[in-house]
DNA sequence: TTGTAGGCGTTATCAG
DNA sequence: CTGATAACGCCTACAA
């Protein structure tokens, strides 16, 4: 069933029936209605395919995202379909892993669906070398790119973060603020937010006046196990630490683990603080303190970025959004440690 | 750019390029490398939209899915995107939330993109009620739905389930048979695999030859929080029980909150077991016994069945696959209690 | 093996 | 306010 059928029986022309169907308001209001009646009666719903020919736009958002099982990056996009459903676009959701050679071709996958835009969900998506970025900004050129926690500074591409740096500049300073003199950095990869993150440990370390000790920047996996062993190995081969500041719950949680295996106390002998304050952080035992960074905001942002974008208005680059620092039973800011 | 300029430059008809572009066989050697190169220069795509029109088909397959936030669910998204786009198939992903009303919205509104066929992703989508799932079954007049741990006994619907009535039997028996007397029920949504699960709990007291106990069977909500305090409230109250079986892993570290709370140990005055063998079941202390259902097999199961359905084999109306027990620290199998 | 022409279902322009 | 008609870009008989 087509719109010819639909102007057949409601007596009126293809013209008249689009007209309708597009809300336009060159129409008599009785002509309107009986259109209206016989598209109910009927059952019609307009081909997508045909007009997204005619239009060549089918509202259709294509979501690149590492991988969607991730807690973290499943409810960026959550908020992101629910966000994007409100003003009429669906998502095509494309998860790439890891490689380089998949975020292209997947990239590529979804220009040639002809998305609207795309959104890249978490900053692994931007290279450590420029020129592994490029095809991010080739595809720029062509629509809007939204980046979710991460910053890539190029005409019609829009970036929408939470200040990473800042809320581990802020945390670790409250651990060394309370006593704590040796604070060990749990990370597991150098992505634009993973090394933002490392920075503002750094500098929070420098401004409290005392050094980077390059042995406390441990690298581990994102993976609880792997994480306990590897701080069991640090610790068993000497490394001192009264406080690990983690750049991922799921780190954190090792962490505790490692602290129950050696039977260090927290957080009198050990205070642990996570990011994401994901469902991991009141599961654990005790729960995690844990930094908040305002997901379902930022998705919103970056939603609402995107239409005034279409919209044709000028948008700001880069937006960035504040953290809050959730705290739980693995710190005690009470309690001032010598 | 269009099919016309490529033909144009390359020097041939369109309908050569058109059988270029779908790997027909009717294309000599020399002028297919001809037309393939002049694709490649042009950087040339085909149009999905007008291809769309004229094959009815966009190879996309709707995902409907309560809330993809939740880690379950939202690996199950994971997988099947993965194995769909194997067979070249996008996906659109749809969150409907608990409202039978916007469900019937949304499938609706999948329906109306022209989706190859659409995958619900868990029970939730049956109601209890035969008649609203009438929506379900009008739409599989027009295309296969395939439902994930589900059961709908329809044409052109078809069911992929892990067993979760056997699982809950065996679990269940296996907390009778170590000695414990008084197993509580957890659960917290009376969807199809809910029910199912619930069954399997009850005739397994019943199979060891003690009636059910309708005070046993606790109804919580999926949170953490309010499972801790609806079992305090109980034990409060004087219910008594040495064993948990939670239908859901959320619900089972609640009750190891609540255990501690109450100073019982675990396992030894209290076993419990999870169900989905999610990352909380590590996280918690104990980690957690409990039910891996084998999502990513499902996940391939549904997938390779839709193909099958695709290429008109004749493809059963359910498949059934088994689960396995993890065994972790909330249970201690090799003991005897009494 | 190749080319021509009609059809897919809309939208949009322009004339009335 | 309404209608006729030309795009939109591809696929596929059918003809050569």
């Amino acid at each position: 069933m087509n719109i010819y059928d639909v102007s057949q029986k409601a007596g009126v022309s293809i013209a008249t029936v689009s007209r309708v169907i597009n809300g336009n308001q060159n129409v008599s209001e009785k002509t309107k209605q009986k259109v209206l009646n016989v598209m109910q009666e009927l059952g019609y719903t307009p081909n997508v395919f045909a007009r997204g020919l005619g239009l060549n736009t089918m509202k259709t958002i294509g979501i690149l995202c590492l991988d969607s099982s991730d807690p973290f990056l499943a409810n960026a996009v959550f908020y992101l379909e629910q966000n994007l459903r409100k003003y009429g676009y669906d998502i095509i959701l494309c998860c790439t892993g890891y490689d380089l050679v998949n975020k292209q071709k997947y990239l590529q996958l979804l220009l040639s669906k002809r998305v609207d835009a795309v959104i890249l969900v978490g900053s692994y998506f931007l290279e450590t070398v420029r020129k592994d970025n490029a095809y991010l900004l080739e595809a720029a050129n062509n629509i809007p790119i939204i980046i979710l926690n991460g910053y890539l500074s190029h005409p019609n591409i829009y970036c929408s973060l939470c200040d990473d740096y800042q809320s581990v500049f802020d945390a670790t300073t409250r651990l060394l603020e309370s006593g704590r003199k040796r604070v060990l950095y749990l990370y597991h990869t150098k992505s634009y937010s993973g090394m933002q993150k490392l920075n503002g440990y750094k500098d929070a370390v420098a401004a409290f006046g005392m050094s980077v000790d390059e042995s406390l920047l441990v690298l581990a996996k994102n993976n609880m196990q792997q994480t306990q062993d590897i701080l069991s190995k640090v610790y068993d081969e000497g490394l001192q630490f009264d406080a690990i500041m983690a750049a991922e719950d799921l780190l954190a949680v090792g962490a505790i683990k490692f602290a129950r295996e050696k039977g260090l106390r927290i957080p009198e002998e050990l205070s642990i603080i996570g990011y994401n304050n994901s469902l991991l952080s009141t599961a654990c035992e005790p729960e995690l303190t844990s930094v908040d960074n305002h997901i379902e905001t930022l998705s919103i942002t970056a939603v609402s970025s995107l239409m005034r974008v279409f919209e044709g208005h000028d948008v700001p680059n880069k937006t960035t959004i504040s953290n809050d620092l959730i705290l739980r039973g693995t710190t005690d800011f009470t309690k001032q440690y010598y």
